[in-house]
DNA sequence: TCTGGGGTCCTAGGACCC
DNA sequence: TCTGGGGTCCTAGGACCC
């Protein structure tokens, strides 16, 4: 019996931050809507009931672009803009803020409406995941003449069912035999796409896409990449393995490699613990730790009672407390201290994130200022480790106690490597 | 036109222990 | 007494992702 094949779909919503806030304002579709900025520019409602919403052009300030409907993108509005060069360039478009409590309200819509018919569900965020098609029943079969259209069944069918459990909301979904294959290929067909691909369709459908696309490929490897003169995924596949390694490491080279012949057999992970849980925020304008004392003082302890919220609320304590600074000059700065036990309190983490602070250079002026949990685990952790600790310190005293030759031969005789060969001519070079 | 806020993972040096 | 090496923790920074 051969195994079944993988079959890993990689879901990721159409413009979702856009998508909601159309459902909500549906005299806004076809036009230019961005999402970002502030709080400050909530459509108002007029006496005759219409509403009046705010242009890209009124906004003043630090912020950006979050999502953009794709009317917007084709003025060159995308995510990660600041709105100010966006505002530059569609200034007649409408901005609405952020409304993270209503995307998440949707995002668990849509989570489930997939776990109806594919429960093996990795989260990736708010708007994608992947699922674990391989078991769902029907989706090995073939249908007439495809060997994939039990799977395209499947996913359409999974395309439906979000739709419906959302009120409209599209996806578009890439179906191949691996996570990272599958996230390429759910953006070669977006909007509201489906695109199923076996190893067969490298070449002719991954290869052409620019090294950039990949999941792992960031901003810095792909300048990295491009100086060397590899541009495409392909490119980067006909390079040689040692080549890459030689140049990027041993780890991140031969991932390089890997990733360019579509090798990747990372399972889907089903669950996962939080790592560290933060609050940061980005001033108005930059402040300075002398000049700006008091209000930076107010901020400051703000984040840290918002984080200590925001643990409670996880039900999760931290040892480690760290601050984060950025410069007027945008350089970062991060500092932490590991406490002798976990905490979620706010006067423990402000007086903890205070000592961290006092390590760093405060001449220059600030833009933003952030506060840290991590180490995080459950309370009935914290007693379960301080257990363990002690029986590891108890067996430890033991041995020195019952078996003092158990220590290593050079610690009782040092004279014995006096004479060794140590690092000479023929050594490492340095 | 100066660049948000929430995360994860990796690397690397030093401390410390055995 | 400055000589080995492995393991783990702490800290700082950086790349990357949504």
């Amino acid at each position: 019996m051969r195994p079944p094949r993988r079959l890993i779909a990689h879901l990721d919503m159409d413009a979702f931050y856009a998508s909601v806030e159309l459902l909500r304002y549906p005299e806004l579709r076809g036009l230019p809507v961005v999402i970002g900025g502030g709080r400050r520019h909530q459509p108002e409602r007029l006496a005759d009931g219409s509403r009046r919403f705010a242009r890209l052009r009124d906004y003043a300030g630090r912020g950006v672009i979050t999502t953009s409907t794709y009317e917007a993108r084709a003025l060159g509005v995308f995510s990660a803009m600041g709105t100010m060069k966006a505002a530059a360039l569609a200034p007649d478009a409408v901005l609405l803020p952020v409304d993270f409590d209503r995307y998440r309200h949707y995002s668990r819509r849509f989570k489930a409406a997939v776990a109806e018919l594919a429960p093996v569900i990795e989260d990736r965020g708010i708007d994608e995941i992947y699922i674990d098609l391989t078991d769902v029943p029907g989706a090995q079969d073939a249908v007439g003449h495809d060997p994939l259209g039990g799977v395209r069944a499947l996913a359409l069918e999974i395309k439906n069912n979000v739709h419906r459990a959302t009120g409209g909301l599209t996806c578009s979904i890439g179906v191949t035999p691996n996570k990272l294959l599958s996230k390429l290929a759910s953006e070669l067909d977006k909007p509201d796409g489906l695109t199923v691909l076996t190893m067969d369709d490298l070449p002719t459908r991954i290869w052409p896409l620019a090294a950039r696309k990949v999941n792992g490929i960031g901003p810095k490897a792909a300048a990295r990449l491009a100086a060397l003169g590899v541009h495409t995924v392909g490119d980067i596949a006909r390079c040689e393995r040692a080549w890459l390694i030689e140049h990027f490491g041993r780890s991140y080279g031969g991932w390089l490699n890997d990733a360019a012949w579509g090798r990747d057999d990372r399972p889907l992970a089903t669950h996962s613990e939080p790592v560290s849980v933060s609050n940061e925020t980005t001033f108005d304008r930059d402040l300075h730790a002398v000049r700006d004392r008091a209000q930076l003082g107010a901020i400051f302890t703000g984040l840290c009672e918002r984080l200590a919220a925001d643990l409670a609320r996880k039900g999760v304590l931290g040892q480690t407390i760290g601050i984060k600074l950025r410069f007027d000059d945008f350089k970062t700065a991060t500092r932490d201290l590991t406490l002798p036990e976990p905490t979620a309190d706010a006067v423990t983490i402000r007086r903890a994130a205070g000592e961290c602070l006092k390590r760093v250079d405060l001449t220059r002026r600030l833009r933003l200022l952030g506060v840290r949990a991590s180490k995080l685990m459950r309370p009935g952790e914290w007693a379960a480790r301080q257990q363990r600790a002690a029986e590891l310190a108890a067996q430890r005293a033991a041995r020195r106690q019952g078996a003092p030759a158990a220590r290593p031969a050079a610690m009782q005789e040092p004279e014995a490597s006096y004479d060794l060969p140590l690092f000479d001519s023929e050594g490492p070079a340095r």
